[in-house]
DNA sequence: AATGAATGAGTCTTCATTCAT
DNA sequence: AATGAATGAAGACTCATTCAT
């Protein structure tokens, strides 16, 4: 459909150019028509590009629900493992819409600076729910904050992943989610082997 | 000197809107002077970008530098916690240095790639072989692939603290320092602690 | 058609001022329409004054074939004043591409030069094959050096009348003609009458 | 010494790219020092090429001068000869001042105009007056229009001879020399042998 | 659903010129 | 005698957008 493949084709120049370097004759040519038959499809150029940058959000979002779906009954550390991965591999196989979230996350254009906040904010309440309930299904005892704490690292480490993917090739992505999922194993054993935090450690 | 004020506004405008979208008759504004003036210190866009994208990097050089030339006898958890906090002082102390590089790094203007590819590269090896010299100080008994990956294991949780600089406010910022630090003091721990990778664990 | 509005205001600035001296704005002005709409026609200045500059050469070429189909029967002497009356017909009717033609003999563009190196050079050859069979009609005995040194000397008088076109009035241009004419005859009555170069004069 | 320097420089770049295409800086720069210098020199643009031009012109004169004054007592057809060899070599040898010429021709810059067609005026008149007394030292019995005529032919032929300079090469040239000696010399003959121009040929 | 033709506003850049030094 | 620094005006060209078809 013309409609979807100037949404991608937006989603390309982005990424590539950013707002200002995206030029809807680009996006056209791209899309195989020609630039005023945009119009037809979208209001502006803002509009464009909000549709397009929408589905890059619903996209990476559909991609760590999927994770979810097939992983929650896992143990934690299993968990992390995929969900680390999940980040790896649709950073990698989205290579636009990944440098096109690069580019917008400080984006002065107010309509996509508030897209990408709402979005995180709904993103990251959903992963912190998520991640308390499949936790705390492996964990009942864990206190409220060291979960908390936990998601908190999870999070932490899942950044140096996701700038890992920005600016290494493929060996140091692998190396990287290696390192990762160390790291969040040892974080782990640290917590749960101290045995302090467990709620009712009975005896 | 006007030369220095238009490096300064065209790192402003670039971390802002990107190549495309910082013009040249906003750079000249924000210096001060008229559109027409800036050729006479430079030749043209390309160029006057090419210097500013060149001052960030010899800032962050200069940072980091500073840090390493204070702090490099001290021992190795010291060492690696002042240099997660010069990264994220050096970072939230020039937030338009650091959205310029986030916007840089994926450059399709092959002059810039080219430049900041070129930095990474000199840039990484000379903290590798500070880390190294400063690692074997204090522990001359550690194998060179466990001090190379302890190094890759600073460069991966740095890339988080990064990254963590770029969407957090300061109290997430804060959060993420202390995480940085205390997961590579564990690492660190677990390493040395092992005493397998002692070179000669004789008596 | 607005195409050709912009070609034949194209080639009357670049007669007026040149390639540098033809502004796009001007001839935008001249063919009533604004500046940016040129590019929806031609992809930029060179390529618009490409295409005027072809014009001119294909206009010059269809008047000196036209004369060609009327009067390559007519014997030779008649033959050479009525060539010399459509070069001076064609260059004073079409005062600004002839004016356009003398500025871009010279040019410093090259694909201006080799567009006009190429023409003179079709042109020439044109020229030559058609006088040699028109003068061979007449005159089967002539040898084939004389028939080029006879053509030679009618580029050679063709060239004084077309400087004169462009350097004097009418009246003056009148006068060059006869004089063309004259020193053409002269020389042909020479050529012939000497019999020498006569193939075969025996009988 | 600077300003020559400048002069030339003028010429040359005229010669090239006409007037608005020959630029302040391009010429500075070939006169090798900085735009605002020429400023010393010269009021503005204009100026410098009215000067330039100027001097294409004195030289132009100076070298026609220069050939009468050593072959003025030659007879006739010698004369003619040497003035068609001057004409051709003053404008290969200054090729730059020739295409300039070539262009100013039909400049649009009125005073550029306007020393143009005064040097004409004044150069046409010299040539008239200085042919005359030549001519009629050598044939004190050719009636006055016929001496005119004679020249007119000169001049005609001559035109054929410049124009050849500027599109011709080298042996392309030389051919046309000869062939404009040979025309005028046939010319020539023609009017003295035919007696019916001689005034009184009494006896 | 798509486009040809057109344009106002703006982009980068050049140019002739100025003026204090 | 020469120039560094600066600029208003203009140049070629791009861009998002419109509108009749």
């Amino acid at each position: 459909m013309t409609k979807d493949k100037l949404i991608r084709a937006a989603i390309n120049n982005f990424s590539k150019y950013g707002y200002q370097g995206a030029t809807m004759s680009n996006i056209a040519k791209d899309a195989g028509i020609k630039p005023a038959s945009i119009y037809y499809f979208f209001e502006n150029k803002e509009e464009l590009i909000r549709e397009a940058v929408q589905a890059i959000l619903n996209h990476h979002f559909a991609s760590m629900k999927e994770t979810f779906y097939e992983k929650e009954r896992e143990n934690v550390n299993v968990l992390f493992s995929e969900l680390f991965g999940k980040i790896v591999l649709h950073h990698t196989e989205n290579e636009d819409e990944t440098k096109a979230y690069v580019i917008m996350v400080n984006s002065p254009i107010s309509n996509i600076k508030k897209q990408i906040s709402d979005y995180l904010h709904t993103y990251n309440n959903w992963l912190v729910e998520q991640l308390t309930s499949s936790i705390r299904r492996h964990h009942p005892d864990l206190e409220e904050a060291t979960i908390s704490e936990m998601i908190d690292y999870f999070i932490f480490i899942g950044n140096g992943l996701f700038w890992g993917v920005v600016i290494h090739d493929k060996a140091g992505i692998q190396r990287n989610l290696t390192q990762a999922s160390h790291l969040m194993a040892q974080y782990v054993t640290q917590i749960l082997g101290s045995g302090q935090n467990e709620k009712q450690q009975g005896h």
